[in-house]
DNA sequence: TTGTATGCGTTATCAA
DNA sequence: TTGATAACGCATACAA
């Protein structure tokens, strides 16, 4: 069964292939009676202008392709949800692809991209993305001129629109917030440290406490490496009252976290209060329930989508737009 | 700045647009020399074959839609996942839509994809998608020999390859592992008793009890219609010790219950056993956790990429297939 | 081994 | 208001 294409219709209907090509594209040089015979003959052949050779002929396509980490970490997910509603309206398709926190995956997922299939790109990097690779691989897509547009987890010296969330207030709010409870030993749990959003959220941290005038205490700074279990930082780190909260910037992470401190026998919040990282709905449902720095992962998506289609559609050459996303805090039983 | 095209290369290497073509594509017409000098050449110009041109010409794309209610569900991430990796792996681009439960949204999507931008499409259908609209949208992929694999959320009467999990077993299991632990007056919760996987649950629960020479109770049934709250049924059933378990199939709901028996007192497992359904970590963390049916998404997205390449590339008219991938329990500390 | 010519299905320009 | 023709960029049959 072969595909019926313009001439099928052109024969059908005994008019030119280009007059049935105005008249399905509703040119106002074609006759309402003309319109109307080859509209209706259009359908009964159910007749689907080629994608391609209408592609070719203009030279666009309304793809739009998005790479994240991981689509089951609900952020990403609700990334993806805000930045699919918001192509969909603008008629864009979104073709989506997750590194797996793999650089070389990610490569071969931009060098595959450069066939020309996506007009434009969202990307949050891998973990550890300072590989000149990356960045050369990148680089190629400008002289494409297929625009970038980074969120979350960006490059810092690459030169292109970004959406970032306010790390450095979400943990300066989450400092002020507990110190509001009456808290004043606040340790700080960093499973990220070596990354540029760790380093903002310990810098908030640190800043939060010196705004309260609380003597930052390096020791109730703990950074994770992979694999580093905090069951003995934590046993050792809420022994004789030396912490009264904690603020812990991994999901995951915090929920170990809550679950050892109940195994030890101290109340939360009373003992010690936690403030975690999520945008999902975890953190609701355990007991008691985590207060956490909502990241709005759905307007980053939208708004990337935005600047990207801008990008797509406009001038090119206008100055890079960096935004800063605010976080906010959901309050829960954990403070 | 405009692309590079073939004519650049051929112009910039001396040698004709076809022998560039032939040399690009690793004909074996063309000597080792050349290819080298071109090759060469077009990295330099950071050249990229025309992604329209080339489909137009070879009339194939790779890429395929897939269409699911909701990206936060975990269970459809999962899918996505598992999808998306088998497709990467044979050079297929994912394209992702989201109905959002709402059959208009679906249909939009579907009448926007016949413009031919995808060679197949992985659909599970929003609730109630009972519509003669969906399925003869559905039917026109056919003229347009674009084949479609249906998973979880089908539609009986499409002739397509389908993807089914085996909600009978699922049920069927549950009660069998609650009465292995002593429990007989099981209660059965469900918000989607109008669908086909309701109904398909219920079946399995029915046909466990009596397996277990159980007697049926029907008012140990519990059919939710949206908008209920379960809060005066369970209440009233869990009263007089009336039942000793509970097996819920929507996740939400199932973490509700949990939250409500412990309110009232009631000990779990202990008094009351739970059991639900969900693919992802969230009754992992709760107190107590939850014994949950895995409905394994990402085998499933993997699956059903599988059977929908397969469709593309071979033969369309070979008998539809029908799998049912199998559930498992994953044992918490509920019952 | 390389080059010439043609066609894929559209849309756009120009002529009728 | 309609139709003939060229062009989009590539791949390939065929000629050299």
């Amino acid at each position: 069964m072969k595909k019926v294409n313009i001439i099928d219709v052109s024969k059908a209907t005994g008019f030119s292939k280009s007059t049935v090509s105005k008249a399905l594209n509703n040119s106002k040089e074609i006759s309402k009676k003309t319109k109307k015979k080859i509209n209706s003959f259009a359908k009964k052949l159910n007749y689907q202008p080629n994608f391609f050779a209408r592609n070719l002929r203009k030279n666009n396509i309304k793809n739009v392709g998005i790479i994240i980490p991981d689509i089951l970490n609900y952020y990403f997910a609700k990334v993806i949800k805000g930045a699919q509603k918001e192509f969909f309206k603008s008629g864009y398709d979104l073709v989506c692809f997750f590194n797996e926190e793999s650089t070389s995956k990610e490569k071969k997922i931009l060098e595959k991209l450069k066939n020309g299939s996506v007009s434009g790109l969202l990307i949050s990097l891998a973990r550890n993305p300072y590989s000149e690779n990356i960045k050369k691989t990148l680089k190629d897509f400008k002289s494409l001129n297929t625009p970038i547009v980074m969120f979350d987890r960006v490059l810092d010296d690459f030169k292109c629109d970004k959406v970032l969330m306010d790390d450095f207030n979400s943990t300066f709010d989450s400092v002020k917030h507990l110190v509001s409870a009456g808290k004043r030993k606040i340790a700080f749990v960093s499973p990220i440290h070596d990354t540029i959003i760790g380093r903002k959220r310990y810098d908030g941290y640190v800043d939060g406490l010196k705004s309260e005038n609380i003597k930052f205490d390096k020791d109730l700074y703990i950074p994770l490496t992979k694999g580093d279990t905090i069951e003995s930082e934590i046993t050792k780190l809420s022994s004789n009252g030396r912490i009264d909260a904690i603020i812990c910037i991994e999901q995951h992470t915090t929920i170990s976290i809550l679950s050892l401190l109940l195994n030890l026998g101290y109340k939360v919040p009373k003992d010690i209060a936690i403030i975690g990282f999520t945008d999902g709905p975890i953190f609701k449902y355990v007991k008691p329930s985590i207060t956490s720095v909502d990241q709005h992962g759905e307007y980053v998506g939208k708004l990337s989508a935005k600047l990207l289609i801008k990008r797509i559609e406009n001038d090119q050459n206008e100055d890079f737009v960096h935004e800063i996303v605010p976080t906010s805090l959901i309050k829960r039983n954990s403070t």
